[in-house]
DNA sequence: CCTACCGATCGGTAGG
DNA sequence: CCTACCGATCGGTAGG
């Protein structure tokens, strides 16, 4: 009594695991740190069984990140951007392996010929636009380095937390950041050396 | 008339060659995506003759890491902390290849069997130590973890900097962070609510 | 989804 | 500082 809609289902469920595995495996040691072997062993399939499955390795690689960016655009609520990114940055604490993931490949795709190198680079410009947008709407005078020195923080207190996990709140920095940077931009505007005109910059 | 000074002023030479050709190769694809065959061949010598010089991967790696660091100490000047900080990324801008082996080394010895681990944290343990004090002199009611967050913009902007030159700044980011994180703390003051650090860093 | 295999490449050593 | 070599491992394919 296999229906083919149980078999599919297998497979979606095999893959997801294999996806799974794949994060903590690309945050260990990298892209060209791991080995397709290595991740077969811990999915229990032979290494060709997990090729049938992604196709070759940079296939698996973007669906990966892909698949990340899926999960964790499902989970931002809505509401302001900024308070929703303080929430973001609050969860993945509890997520090593993605913090992992996505601070190893970010550094590693900066090199022009890196398989993840366009996905990186057009995530960066989405993020900062994004940013930029809610800081404008905010009345922040700089809005576009503003957003770029956030999603730097961001990614530099990830570095610093993965190294020592107990010394670094990464969520609470992120909220001191945003409201020195809010406070100075009102500031800025009350100095009369703002737009005044309530934040339509 | 080859004297056994000269002779050790060649072998010293060929090291210093050695180590800059390694800060290019490790920046390019890490320390596990490096080989010594591709580096011997960049050296213009066999991958025994480089392994002769160096000893074994690990060390080579360890002997570039502690290189780069006595170079940017000797061309650190005095005076403030904080001014010289922007004064390095503002020379950093113009080494492309430095900025690249610390992004992608660090988030790679975020492992901890990483060989560099421990490079990495007591480098990070003396860089938040030496800015907290700069941000303690200046005042700032909460040095540790602005010293914290300092380091993870810079870490953050050589990210995006890497990966879209042109667009980012990264020595007038943190310029205009240090501004506003400092006037922060001075407003903090004369409000009469300075606020202690929080036990956080 | 498996076994068996391909050519290529790895870090390091032997021996001179 | 070289040639020659070691055992191990890589991504991917053949063929079933």
């Amino acid at each position: 009594m296999t229906s083919r809609g149980d078999g599919y289902a297998k497979g979606r469920a095999r893959r997801e695991l294999i996806l799974d595995e794949a994060v903590r495996l690309f945050g260990e040691v990298g892209y060209r740190g791991a080995s397709l072997r290595e991740l077969a062993q811990r999915c229990g399939l032979s290494h060709p069984g997990l090729l049938h499955h992604v196709g070759d390795k940079q296939s698996l690689l973007l669906a990966v990140l892909a698949r990340r960016d899926e999960l964790a655009a499902a989970e931002v609520g809505a509401g302001n951007r900024l308070d929703a990114l303080v929430e973001l940055v609050r969860r993945n604490a509890d997520q090593r392996a993605v913090v992992e993931l996505f601070t190893v490949l970010s550094a590693e795709a900066t090199a022009p010929d890196h398989p993840a190198h366009a996905f990186f680079a057009a995530r960066y410009r989405r993020t900062v636009d994004e940013l930029a947008a809610a800081f404008a709407d905010a009345g922040h005078p700089g809005p576009r380095p503003a957003a770029r020195r956030l999603v730097a923080l961001l990614d530099g207190l990830q570095v610093q937390w993965l190294l020592e996990p107990g010394d670094v709140d990464m969520a609470a920095e992120v909220r001191r950041h945003l409201d020195t940077e809010l406070a100075a931009a009102r500031a800025a505007r009350s100095d009369g050396r703002g737009h005044g005109d309530g934040g339509q910059g």
